[in-house]
DNA sequence: TATAATTATGCAACAATGTTGCAATAAATA
DNA sequence: TATTTATTGCAACATTGTTGCATAATTATA
């Protein structure tokens, strides 16, 4: 648990344990709200600053999706990072149903070309019913 | 101008009239504070139902980036519709730079398969450097 | 075209979310 | 263990979004 926080550089409190805990705790990406209701007490700006350092430093990755949805996974190995440049081999899928995210690991991500245009990452999101909820 | 109001199913009102006049001003996607400056006066709240109102009835669509980027843009014709269940045959393109965001034409997405998994919509981000700014 | 039904507007008040500064404290470094 | 450096917790503030309600405007109806 500390090593995934110093292999980051990411200096090493209590806290910031407890946070790193509730991530591995639960599978899928949480919204800040599920992050504090599994954290019990807690500060509220130092739990922002938390995770804005896991992001900074490549350890977990924030996913938007329209309609206000804001959630945190944690990167794998493979993840790029820094930031907001973060590349992954996976997509962000959203269920309609129980809202969970999954990531969902993808063997290739499409590969597009716009004339003039650089790419340097890709956000995939896709919506629809997962697994849990087919009936 | 009204009549792409009451296609949509939405009443025609000066507020709203100019409010279409901003999004046809400008050809990316905009930030709720790039409307503003356009508006020039302008009631904040009526603002928020107004885009909210567009959203629901396919007139506009929200794109957001990890980072929190928040942005509209006007719907094609061929784009799906209803609130978030809006389906395009674009992706989103964010430069780095200049940080616009443009809705750039696709001819086919991608068809991801999940095995249990139903998927309904795809949303697709892209982020490098534009056209404009490359140097 | 006047009237009724319906929806939008503008304002106040509020709720949620995110940020900054700073003194005290804890972690890493030498 | 002393020093440097970063984190914590608190207060205050900024931004963004929501709700209720009376008034006004738009659309449907007779």
């Amino acid at each position: 648990m500390e090593n995934l926080l110093k292999n980051k550089n990411i200096r090493v409190t209590p806290f910031r344990i407890d946070v790193l805990r509730v991530f591995n705790s639960f599978e899928n990406a949480m919204s800040l709200s599920q992050i504090e209701e599994k954290l019990g007490s807690f500060d509220r700006i130092t739990l922002y600053r938390t995770l804005k350092s896991f992001q900074e430093n490549g350890l977990i990755h924030e996913i938007v999706m329209p309609g206000d949805i804001k959630k945190y996974a944690m990167c794998e190995e493979k993840c790029g990072h820094k930031e907001h440049d973060h590349q992954h081999e996976h997509i962000h899928f959203h269920c309609k149903k129980c809202s969970e995210v999954y990531c969902l690991d993808v063997p290739t991500l499409p590969d597009f070309h716009f004339t003039n245009y650089t790419i340097e990452n890709l956000e995939i999101q896709v919506k629809g019913i997962c697994e849990k909820c087919q009936e």
